[in-house]
DNA sequence: ATTTTATCCCTCGACATTCGAGGTAAGGGA
DNA sequence: TCCCTTACCTCGAATGTCGAGGGATAAAAT
């Protein structure tokens, strides 16, 4: 019995989003979505890394190391050209599926 | 390479509501779903019934062998007191989830 | 000086769900 | 008779999420 706290999928998207303005590294990848929805979504490590990969294998972020404001050794990825692109696709793929949804959900 | 129409864990929900004023067999819940969501959604048949097994283990709905409006034999399914709950449930956890990532997708 | 805590990376196996492709059966029309 | 449609079901592959692990180092606490 597992809950999953993320819809599937919604997570490469959550991920390209918070690129969208800097370069950021794993760790704070997943606090600025979790402090940005307020706790609403917790991004475990578990899911995290493997996505971080995904997305790269994909075209869709760069990585490079770096040192983060703790002063410790990071990896810091940022969107590449394609990966803005993506970020349009899967954005109004969202807003696409909300709407399907709704018109079943508030089907009187 | 398979993209996911339905987002994982939405199925149920739908399923759910679309069983909330009447009884219906399985054909044309997916059928509903489908019209409803004016073609954006398309429930499988692989999809489907597993989940309707799976939405009856968990005491959420019943069936009842029927007559189907042409003529064929068909499994009628119901919500159940339980599964109206969960109805809730569901419709207000995608609510906030839609909140939440929408949170995260329009921080500017 | 040593231990602890916090940050940051990563991997693995278990699990749930979706999907396409298959298979069965029976009604109704050509 | 043959075929199309309706309606059921099952299977294996693929995907993605999760919790629980493990490792390394910087900074803080003891």
């Amino acid at each position: 019995m597992q809950k999953t706290e993320l819809l599937q999928g919604t997570l490469d998207m959550l991920i390209l989003k918070v690129l969208q303005r800097d370069p950021l590294h794993g760790f704070a990848i997943a606090e600025r979505i979790q402090r940005l929805s307020e706790d609403a979504l917790k991004v475990g490590e578990g899911s995290l890394y493997p996505a971080l990969y995904r997305l790269q294998d994909r075209g869709w972020i760069e990585s490079e190391w770096g040192q983060s404001e703790n002063n410790r050794r990071a990896k810091y990825y940022k969107l590449t050209k394609v990966g803005r692109k993506q970020l349009e696709v899967e954005s109004e793929g969202w807003d696409r599926l909300c709407v399907a949804i709704r018109q079943v959900m508030q089907s009187a």
